[in-house]
DNA sequence: GATCTTTTCGGGAACGGTCCCGGGAACGGT
DNA sequence: ACCGTTCCCGGGACCGTTCCCGAAAAGATC
């Protein structure tokens, strides 16, 4: 056992020549001679060499690697996410280490010093919600290793974003249930600590705003991105006086557990009370009813995320930082469609 | 910008001594005076030095990271896997790189040779449905990369497995049906090219014989193990002449396509068709009628398997190796349930 | 005070590659 | 015959760390 892997200076032993030559015939520069490299070319491949990445390392300072840190990889939004880093940096050569914060902002802080001890090339984050501040990114930054935010972004650290129009989708998800009729409607949003809660929330606000409907205080509750803190949400929510007629969620992890309570409780949807998740992850459709949600194109905003950090890493054009934003899309199934029309915006107006 | 990582030689620079020194006094070794390591540590703790991991690598042929391949990583149950085997690795001082086999062989073998050429200590496998053979992890072996297998095993790879008792779960389920009065019970079986498919069978077929129902050909059926082939077979089995009032899929995501299908159709379950699933992913509590599933302990299988990868690695001790039969768990919903009982064996034996 | 042991440290090789520098051989031009 | 080019190749340094070996300094023993 411990067949000790073959190196260059092995290949050079059994053809009697200096390392030097043997390194030039493996990536072919010119500085060599047609009879010696194929002599080389063909002994390596006989002895199945593979050069060894980690003196590559050493040398060149470059890992080739990755490292995501996102807060749950259970969550299927992430997991989809991390799909699409993987595709773009597999296909281009580098490898993918992934790292959960399990929402903590001490956890997120050792990923973080983590990676940077590790020498990663580079690194893809959606932050945690209890995360106070972003320093812990800037030190990356600082000593050259370049950071990605997606979707969860830092508004502290200057760097390229992926992330959707959160803003316009709430604002279409609220009309599309003011259309339907709902004028008491609820909003269950995320931690206020994170960009996409505090978007999702506006648009909400501002779609209530344009049709004259009230912003009550007892109707915004807000929730950890968990089905639990949802379901907990929805006993507070339908326990009040006024009740709502409609629950906009700003995840579907939170509504999938209102959806429950609901059913729980008695309550038919969408006649008694609508419900409108963020996110479309794929059970949605297979509740029942099914869930209408605000779909977000996770294994894009993955791939796109890779592509601007390998930009970063390997142009180091950090001069100016994009922030790109992807399109939500409403996709409308049984939990919110009351009334069967022609979904023009025309039929808005009526409202 | 370019803010050299500072070294140890740096260090011995600045104190006027030799890097020996400075690395003896870093791990503490004995052959050190109190007052120059004193120095040093204090030294190192200002310019805030953290040791190169790839220069320790080169020298002691040891990366400290760990492989896990597995067909998907949208799957819960592998998410749930990899959560596991991440919560062991990282507090043993490991990292952990993600491949997807996306159930291709092709796949599944470039994956496995860049974990080798990658010099990853040890690797983590839940096989393909596709691979007619599994030489690929032989490989690695004899290159003294320990592999442990988990889930979906290979049989032709002597080593550590982690599995569950695939074939007394789908019994125990089986014989639930059967209790509930079912008696015309088919089975959606996973490819039959892995162990888990075949073991969930047998187990089916077991306690068919067991309390004297036939097997019926038409009523075992195959499936990849997604939603959209789970669908296909629902509508297969359903238009047979003699249908089915049981069905028995082998794994939830089968069973999430065939509820689709069932509610689609009309059918009510459990009056109807009573369908239960294996697994038990978190989803499926949600469906309604709820579905109920054979558990699996997913995230202590990844532990468990992560830590037999560890001790390969550190130990090598490669004398016997162990499988391990974790247990599963039977979760009657609403899918199954059709009869309030005690539940007790004895009622088993009035059918 | 001479010799021996112990403590403490420096020098260099090694890990597996890349790359720069310099040098010998072949060759062509004058 | 001499010199300048070009073509190949070998010899080392280097990346950051550990570890072995030897040596200087200090302490111990007689």
């Amino acid at each position: 056992m411990g067949k000790t892997s073959i190196t260059i200076k092995e290949i050079a032993r059994q053809l009697n020549i200096s390392k030097s030559t043997v390194s030039r015939a493996l990536r072919d520069s010119s500085e060599i001679s047609e009879h010696t490299r194929e002599r080389v070319i063909e002994l390596a491949r006989r002895l199945n060499y593979s050069p060894n990445p980690i003196a590559l390392s050493l040398l060149k300072n470059r890992t080739q690697t990755i490292g995501i840190i996102v807060p749950d990889i259970d969550n299927p939004f992430f997991s989809m996410a991390i799909g699409g880093v993987e595709d773009v940096a597999y296909s281009r050569g580098y490898h993918v280490m992934i790292y959960q914060s399990h929402d903590s902002y001490e956890r997120e802080c050792i990923d973080a010093r983590h990676i940077a001890a590790r020498r990663a090339d580079g690194l893809i984050v959606s932050v945690a919600s209890k995360s106070p501040d972003h320093s812990h990114f800037e030190e990356l930054q600082e000593s050259d290793i370049p950071v990605v935010f997606f979707d969860r972004i830092s508004e502290q650290v200057q760097t390229h974003k992926v992330l959707v129009n959160d803003y316009e989708g709430a604002f279409e998800g609220t009309e599309h249930l003011i259309m339907q009729g709902c004028r008491r409607i609820a909003h269950i949003s995320g931690p206020m600590g994170l960009n996409i809660s505090r978007n999702r929330f506006n648009g909400y606000k501002d779609a209530l705003a344009k049709h004259n409907l009230p912003l009550r205080d007892e109707w915004v509750v807000s929730a950890d991105y968990s089905q639990s803190d949802g379901a907990e949400r929805a006993y507070q929510l339908m326990a009040l006086r006024e009740r709502p007629d409609a629950i906009f969620a700003a995840s579907d992890r939170i509504a999938i557990g209102v959806h429950w309570v609901l059913r729980q409780l008695g309550y038919r949807m969408p006649q008694d009370v609508a419900l409108l998740g963020f996110s479309d992850l794929s059970i949605s459709a297979l509740l029942d009813p099914p869930l209408s949600s605000v779909a977000q194109p996770s294994f894009e905003m993955g791939r796109q995320a890779a592509e601007l950090l390998l930009e970063l890493i390997e142009n180091k054009n950090t001069l100016d930082f994009e922030t790109r934003v992807l399109k939500t899309n409403l996709v409308v199934r049984g939990s919110t469609l009351k009334i069967i029309n022609s979904g023009d915006p025309a039929s808005a107006e009526i409202l």
